[in-house]
DNA sequence: CCCCCCCC
């Protein structure tokens, strides 16, 4: 087993540097008076595998672990303080280094020995290097240490180890200063991606960096695709250094980071064998479903939520570029009660298993705008975790399974009549003011509308009967009636329903054409019941549609614009009437009202 | 140096 010292840490320490999480080994301790305090205190003596230096004391607090771990211990240090002080006999200054808090790596007896050859920091070394405030240098390890682990893959073969250099935070790093070690977890690797246009063509792939003061993205193009793609691995952590930086393009990334970063030929990545726990996984930042209805087309969003639905897989050709596209569609559902469709691409449609309603984490996903309603899309650089170990997903799990999935939801990627979700809701005068029915193909919506007034005339019409036949037909006043469409007579009909009706919701109100299936809805009565008793009373009609009137449905509408005499009107037929469902309607008038605040 | 991510 190999212990990596962070070899020359303590001269820098020394000298009143800063050396970031510094792993040493504690080659002695020697119980001191310790004055005033009843508390034990220890002298140590500790080891960089280059230089010792005696002059360490630990904090009362890590006595016991430390005592217990024994001679050889080898020790990260979290936190510690190096204290300059006026040597009283000798007039010069002095350091003694305070170890506030440490992690050990490993206990003296797995250990069984010193590591290296380390000579004692000697006082002219200390006094030479204290001079200027110093910057940590750069240590070259001994060449048979980065061989051995054989886990070094830099821009030459005899790069030095990053290993045990001071690390810079992700947030530091900027195009000003170009001299940073970044020790950083991949938390997302795209596929190689290959590009051809008029400034020439080549071949990428990006991954995410995350670190715990931050997040950013590095992108290898060409030659470097080859030399890292394969050698990269999510979730493994890395000492990189030497690239390039350049502001960030927001539209392309959800990272939080003005700037991302290229590899070139400078580039030194290094795998770092330990994972380390203080190196974050993927950092989100995660929206409500219920905001995205407010956000812009084409931006990058993070989010949790349960998949509550699945399409199956479908494959097209783009009509652009005439490649066949295999997607697959998304439900997906949060605690804002909100819903929204997410596609997924390619293998990850083909693959996407949506059973017992998995949590779904994405980072990334881009927002779309179809039909007025809002979805998410995939990219090849988006994130998607299924069930991940996060808080906010054990909390989204135990939402749905208690309370979430009785919920009904808003579903803001709601769009045309043909979807398998519901049409946006949309006020008459919405409808009026964004033009609908004005396209190539009809628009749907669906509103709360009031019956204000249900024509009674021609309530009912005699129509073929043959199942799939609804042609009217022609009472031949001798007990039989022709269907011109089927070409036949019959000795019997049946009734059908059609009437328009003035219906009001809060911002105006339209006529709307009903037909049989919705009429009887909100009449209550069957077209049969409907046809006999106006046939047996005359009057009968304008009771029947008198009782309608103020009643309330959801009405989803056809709307189309239509010529008739060379004047453009807006025909509506009601395609589906459904009772109120308040619990759902409120929802949708809070999400508005949400909107209306945001 | 990419930045296309497609369809209804």
């Amino acid at each position: 087993m190999t212990y990596n010292l962070t070899e020359g840490c303590l001269e820098t320490i020394m000298a009143g540097g800063d050396v970031s999480n510094p792993i040493i080994q504690i080659l002695g301790m020697k119980k001191i008076q310790s004055g005033s305090s009843n508390k034990e205190r220890f002298r140590l003596v500790v080891s960089d595998g280059k230089h010792t230096v005696s002059q360490a004391m630990l904090a009362a607090q890590n006595n016991e672990q430390i005592l217990h771990a024994g001679d050889n211990t080898v020790v990260r240090v979290v936190r510690f303080i190096s204290s300059a002080f006026n040597n009283q006999n000798s007039g010069k200054e002095q350091r003694i280094l305070l170890l506030l808090e440490v992690d050990i790596v490993a206990p003296g007896n797995v250990v069984g020995r010193q590591i290296g050859s380390p000579v004692q920091l000697t006082d002219s070394k200390k006094n030479e290097s204290a001079a200027p405030k110093k910057v940590p240098q750069q240590y070259a390890p001994k060449p048979n240490e980065v061989a051995s682990t054989g886990y070094n893959y830099s821009g030459e073969n005899n790069a030095p180890s990053l290993e045990n250099q001071m690390v810079h935070p992700i947030t530091s790093l900027s195009p000003y200063q170009n001299k940073w070690i970044i020790k950083a977890r991949v938390t997302n690797k795209s596929a190689i991606r290959t590009w051809s246009n008029s400034r020439g063509e080549g071949k990428l792939f990006s991954m995410d960096l995350v670190d715990s003061s931050g997040e950013i993205r590095c992108t290898a193009f060409r030659e470097q695709v080859d030399k890292y793609y394969d050698y990269v691995q999510v979730d493994k952590i890395y000492f990189i250094s030497k690239c390039q930086l350049k502001a960030a393009n927001k539209k392309f990334s959800s990272l939080k980071n003005d700037y991302e970063m290229t590899t070139t030929s400078e580039t030194i990545i290094q795998e770092c064998q330990s994972d380390d726990t203080a190196i974050p996984t993927t950092c989100f930042n995660f929206v409500t479903i219920d905001k995205i209805s407010n956000m812009e087309e084409g931006a990058l969003v993070d989010i949790c939520a349960i998949c509550k639905n699945v399409s199956d897989v479908q494959v097209f050709q783009a009509k652009t570029t005439g490649r066949d596209l295999t997607k697959r569609d998304v439900a997906l559902v949060d605690q804002s009660n909100t819903s929204i469709n997410l596609t997924l691409w390619g293998n990850e449609a083909l693959s996407f298993d949506g059973i017992n309603n998995p949590v779904v984490v994405i980072k990334g996903a881009k927002i779309g705008e179809f039909g007025g309603g809002k979805s998410l899309s995939c990219l090849s650089s988006t994130l998607m975790k299924i069930n991940p170990d996060i808080p906010e997903s054990f909390r989204i799990r135990g939402w749905y399974d208690q309370v979430g999935c009785n919920e009904n939801v808003v579903d803001i990627s709601a769009k045309s009549g043909l979807s398998p979700f519901s049409s946006p809701w949309l006020s008459f005068k919405e409808v009026k003011d964004k033009g609908l029915g004005n396209g190539d193909k009809a628009d749907y919506y669906q509103t709360m509308a009031t019956i204000l007034l249900m024509r009674s005339e021609n309530l009912t019409y005699k129509a073929c009967p043959t199942e799939s036949c609804n042609k009217k037909v022609i009472d031949l006043e001798n007990g039989m009636f022709r269907c011109e469409k089927c070409n036949r007579e019959y000795p019997n009909f049946k009734y059908r329903l059609l009437s328009s009706i003035n219906m009001a919701d809060w911002s105006g109100n339209t006529w709307v054409s009903t037909f049989t299936s919705e009429a009887e809805t909100i009449l209550g009565m069957t077209a049969q019941e409907v046809g006999e008793q106006i046939e047996n009373n005359s009057e009968a009609a304008a009771n029947i549609v008198e009782r309608v009137n103020f009643k309330q449905f959801v009405f989803k509408c056809r709307a189309k614009m239509e010529t008739y005499n060379d004047e453009a009107r807006l025909k509506t037929i009601a395609v589906e009437v459904k009772p109120v469902h308040f619990k759902e309607y409120n929802n949708y008038l809070i999400g508005r009202i949400k909107q209306l605040m945001s």
